[in-house]
DNA sequence: TGTGGCATGTAATACGTTACATGATTGG
DNA sequence: CCAATCATGTAACGTATTACATGCCACA
């Protein structure tokens, strides 16, 4: 469901476009909060074109088939994102990685945790650069001027928190290791 | 993959238990950072023991049979935590929404948000519970005191600062939204 | 003319969700 | 003895990942 939801919106977003085009403008913008690559794409716009909820525009060279929203397309759209109440399932390596990090010694602890921090700064960066590119690309004349920016800026913030999250407890471990080393468990 | 390794997280932590207890504990301490119901644990438990990383125990009352890591188990374990680099991939329902949402008219988009939100908000209250919950039960003696304590302490952070980007957010639609009928379109 | 990137797709496999199905045991 | 809950599993379906396969077109 998500992915139609995802496709719908790029597409009301960027007009007319091909599935090779949606799925460039997966990995560059909505990369960061949904993912899929061509072969889960083409599929679903075939499927969305029998529904009904995009049609072929143009068909253009080698083949290429420029889709867009039909009316039944932005309803649907318009309605999961007014009714549809959002799972909350999660599944992150990353929070299980860290989930699971107590189980080892303390130096191997800190291996993992330390590894985690450098991820969590590279994803950061990724997004920085990703709003300053947006920042100089961004139309504010554009109808959809500030599509994608909320989701940006969430994940900033996360991605800030994160960093701040994991240099807390390395010096957490570091100290609980200090501790037991120096002072065997000082109850 | 990571499904096994949570299994083998849970039971190294909990010490020997059946695919039921092993369910319960999904529900009540890893869900947060990784679901999965009894219809996946169970044939994924027989997959793991034809493995060698757990193995049967003992056979209980009704049927119940009762896994423990195996050493292959436990170095499987340790070997994904040190060494596996974690997927990045993200697939949030409510980001995806937070994405889409300049799409709609302002009084809609605020509609979404201020659910979102409450979302939010409801998710830290959970954390808080399970937080406190975690400490009243928690055990120092215990080898692993802090086992997915690092995690929770992530997962309450990411939800504050859900919940300041969601405000953030609003203020900031309910500004432009202000701006847009006071003075059409000052540019 | 051939190499590289454009552009589309399918197939096999793995992972997840929902629904179905069954039987044992405990407590009222 | 009946209901609730313990406890285990299977089947059908949907979604996601990886790998395979093909042909067009521009440019050197």
């Amino acid at each position: 469901m998500s992915l139609r939801i995802a496709l719908l919106g790029l597409l009301t977003a960027s007009g007319p476009s091909s599935g090779y085009d949606l799925a460039k403008k997966f990995e560059t913008s909505v990369a960061h909060v949904w993912q899929a690559g061509h072969s889960q794409i083409y599929p679903e716009l075939a499927k969305m074109s029998a529904d009904g909820l995009v049609a072929v525009e143009a068909e253009g060279a080698r083949g290429r088939k420029i889709y867009r929203v039909t009316p039944d397309g932005d309803a649907e759209l318009r309605r999961w994102l007014l009714a549809h109440d959002p799972s909350t399932t999660v599944r992150s390596e990353t929070a299980l990685q860290s989930f699971l990090v107590p189980l080892l010694e303390p130096g191997e602890a800190l291996t993992v945790m330390r590894r985690l921090k450098d991820r969590g700064e590279a994803h950061l960066s990724e997004l920085e650069a990703l709003r300053v590119r947006k920042d100089a690309v961004m139309d504010p004349a554009h109808r959809w001027g500030m599509f994608g920016a909320y989701a940006l800026d969430l994940g900033l913030r996360q991605a800030r928190c994160f960093v701040e999250w994991a240099d807390d407890s390395i010096a957490d471990i570091e100290r609980r290791a200090g501790a037991g080393q120096g002072a065997p468990d000082p109850t």
